[in-house]
RNA sequence: GGGCCCAUAGCUCAAUCGGUCAGAGCCCCCGGCUCAUAACCGGGCUGUUCCUGGUUCGAGUCCAGGUGGGCCUACCA
């Protein structure tokens, strides 16, 4: 076997790690995993992302270099990355000298094959940040149907794209100011040249799932191929591009480079060539990518390695997009989970043999269904598997696996079979079939420790070496589960190698059988999983975005024209005069018992200046009395009747005139009072959820 | 508007080249066991394989059309 070179996309800097991009990391460190565990040479190689006009904005925004702020963030998806237990070989960063000068060798012959062209292009500029504007950064009133506060090139109210120049009444976010029109030079790289290769080359079998192929085919491959704008004017945090001063590599161009560039960093560390690579066809490139980046992997990359004589990958593998609980994540419904957010709550290993449990090879997108989440980890995981070693390692814990390998029925012996399939199904992404097939393993396990019953066994006097014969098999069929998880559970595979004193990282162990040695005192492998842990951490998710909330402040533009019903103007200060409390809990939350009631009396209360004498009813005969501080806001009989929301449970409190009971529900800002009602058709005594 | 993918038990999914492939797990019900993390084992229940046509001795499986989902794009890549 070719030793292999395994990449997954590079995250970029601007951002911190969360599950969707979790899965795109597990799934190619199992790949790698699984790679070696065959006795493969296989690498994996990934980097950060760090360059193009955000992280320049960022670290305007925070008064530090670009430097920092890349250091910072690298730092951060290093530790992320290490506790999901992803192995790479050399994590590195785009903004290095290695991937510069390989950039620069790129650039060179790009040139030398006559591939650049410079051309004019007009774009958006911001005359106060002194920069060009891409679409994202532009806001302004769609010329289509006149919404306001919409991006640069569609929008989202009336769905129709335009150019960020047709905006009425654009705004740059960076700045506030209006942008201006502004031509430069931009280079341009041309990949028609490679069109029949790259249409040869994109359909070749197994080089990418199909309906990526079909896609590239139907798509790009079915007119000539556009040039590719590949630099931009300064100011841009990047690399300056050698024989244009002014101008730099666009972040696409130098982010596939830092594959190269990383994998150069890796081989000057271990005395490696980094042309036995790249640039040879003793070895295989695997790339793991996103389906939202195929063009640039599977047209431009590829354009790029073949112009400079680089190796192309053999193949690239594309997954789709992770959904929560069958939607896109989401901030508010605390489904867009950080990785950070999940390791404060839960087992990695969880969320490494759910993905792998039902990730296959194709181009879907992945739904984490929460409590699909639970109880596949629980049912498959813990109780089949785990479970295994749990009931059996006890009885031989003083005498060890028996000498020799007990007759147990063909059933090691099927299993050591089956690991030629599992390993193919790792081998081709399919790793949901690896899985079923291991699952099956420990079903037909648990049914040969029930049958042969060793708590019986060990009641019984001289049966000892029956019940360790038992156990030895039972270790056995649960170690070579075992082993064949090891990519997708390597903590659980070397505790499980601490448990029975053997080796557990090579997939061919699992052919032969353990006899004659020790077995450790048990101890938990794993733990159920707690939905409770679950749902604080997607309360924890939950967290008021504060990247959301200046939206509801942005300054009200008269918005003249028809009626826009759909159009709110709300000003911000109420919420400005009164931050969010500190977040609490849905515990927190459910403590507080809240009812609809229906106000039955009020008058106002002798010698009180504020305060209104309520009773309020739950329905039935269940009143309560409340003294409520809206005797300036509220005439007593206009509240006659009307339904409102009250705090049932609230300790009662003893004041000057009498008992207070409860209290009513109203908003204010401390000029004005606004009772809080229900809508009509509730009744009084509901609860508020 | 263009394109790609998908559609199998209540749920999640299997079913090599068209030939006992109509299955598994979960859920639910009944029974057993008690070693184990209330785990495990046995049994039972549920299907017009989206619809309509076609090819074939034979079709979830191939073809055509339709319906319903998902995704990508929208003379930017």
């Amino acid at each position: 076997m070719k030793p292999l070179l395994i990449t997954s996309a590079l995250p970029y800097a601007n951002g911190h790690i969360h599950l969707g991009h979790m899965l795109e990391y597990t799934q190619t460190d199992i790949f790698a995993r699984y790679q070696r565990m065959t006795g493969r040479r296989a690498i994996y190689i990934c980097a950060d992302d760090t360059h193009g006009t955000s992280i320049m904005i960022r670290a305007r925004k925070e008064g530090r270099s670009e430097e920092a702020v890349i250091a910072d963030m690298s730092a951060a998806h290093q530790r992320d990355f290490a506790d999901f237990m992803i192995q790479f070989d050399h994590y590195g960063s785009t903004n290095s000298a290695a991937t510069r000068e390989v950039c620069h060798e790129i650039w060179a012959s790009l040139q030398k094959n006559g591939r650049v062209a410079k051309r004019d292009v007009t774009q958006l500029f911001d005359p106060q940040a002194g920069t060009f504007l891409a679409d994202r950064f532009v806001k302004g009133t769609c010329p289509r149907c006149g919404a306001p506060d919409q991006y640069g090139d569609n929008c989202d109210k009336c769905g129709s794209t335009y150019s960020a120049t047709e905006l009425v009444d654009p705004k740059s976010t960076l700045s506030g100011a209006r942008p201006e029109l502004k031509s430069a030079e931009h280079l341009f790289v041309s990949i028609e040249p490679d069109h029949a290769f790259l249409t040869e080359w994109t359909s070749s079998e197994g080089r990418m799932p199909k309906e990526i192929a079909n896609y590239l085919a139907g798509h790009f491959l079915a007119e000539p191929l556009r040039d590719w704008d590949v630099s931009r004017p300064a100011p841009y945090f990047g690399f300056e591009i050698p024989d244009a001063p002014g101008h730099y590599w666009y972040v696409w161009f130098d982010a596939p480079i830092g594959y190269i560039g990383t994998t150069r960093e890796w081989c000057d560390k271990h005395g490696e060539r980094m042309d036995d690579w790249w640039r040879s066809d003793k070895t295989e490139i695997v790339h793991v990518i996103g389906k939202d980046i195929v063009y640039f992997h599977t047209l431009f990359w590829p354009s790029m390695l073949k112009s400079a004589g680089y190796s192309l990958p053999s193949r690239v593998q594309v997954h789709g997009f992770l959904t929560v609980n069958g939607e896109k994540m989401s901030k508010t419904k605390g489904t867009f989970v950080m990785a950070r957010t999940y390791l404060d709550h839960l087992d990695p290993s969880y969320l490494r043999y759910y993905y792998a449990s039902k990730l296959g090879a194709r181009v879907e997108d992945f739904d984490l269904n929460v409590d699909e989440f639970v109880q596949k980890v629980n049912a498959e995981l813990v109780n089949k598997i785990v479970n295994l070693a749990s009931r059996s390692s006890r009885f031989v814990a003083k005498t060890g696996l028996s000498a020799s390998y007990p007759d147990d029925g063909g059933l090691f012996e099927a299993a050591a079979k089956a690991g030629a399939e599992i390993g193919e199904a790792y081998a081709a992404f399919d790793f949901a079939r690896a899985i079923r097939i291991i699952v099956g393993l420990a079903d037909r396990a648990n049914e040969y420790v029930d049958r042969v019953a060793p708590w019986a066994l060990a009641k019984q006097a001289g049966k000892e070496q029956e019940v360790q014969n038992a156990c030895t098999v039972a270790l056995n069929l649960y170690r070579q589960i075992v082993l064949y998880l090891a990519p997708v559970l390597p903590k659980l595979a070397a505790e499980s190698g601490v448990l029975l004193n053997c080796a557990m990282d090579r997939h061919e162990l699992a052919q032969k059988p353990l006899v004659g040695t020790p077995v450790a005192p048990y101890q938990h492998l794993m733990k159920r999983m707690e939905v409770e842990a679950v749902q604080k951490m997607i309360e924890a998710s939950r967290a008021g975005d504060p990247g959301d909330a200046p939206k509801a402040a942005a300054a009200p533009e008269a918005g003249a024209g028809e009626a826009a019903p759909t159009k709110w103007e709300d000003p911000g200060d109420a919420l400005a005069k009164e931050p969010l409390a500190p977040q609490c809990s849905i515990d927190d939350f459910t403590k507080v018992d809240m009812r609809v009631a229906r106000i039955i009396a009020a008058e106002g209360v002798p010698g009180a200046k504020k305060l209104l004498k309520l009773t309020v009813s739950l329905g039935g005969d269940t009143t309560r009395q409340v003294f409520a501080g809206i005797k300036a806001y509220y005439d007593p009989k206009d509240l006659l009747g009307r339904l409102v929301i009250v705090c049932a449970n609230l300790a009662p409190r003893q004041m000057k005139f009498g008992m207070s009971e409860g209290m009513v529900l109203a908003a204010g800002d401390g000029e004005n009072v606004f009772v809080l009602s229900a809508d009509s058709g509730a009744k009084p005594g509901m609860r508020v959820h």
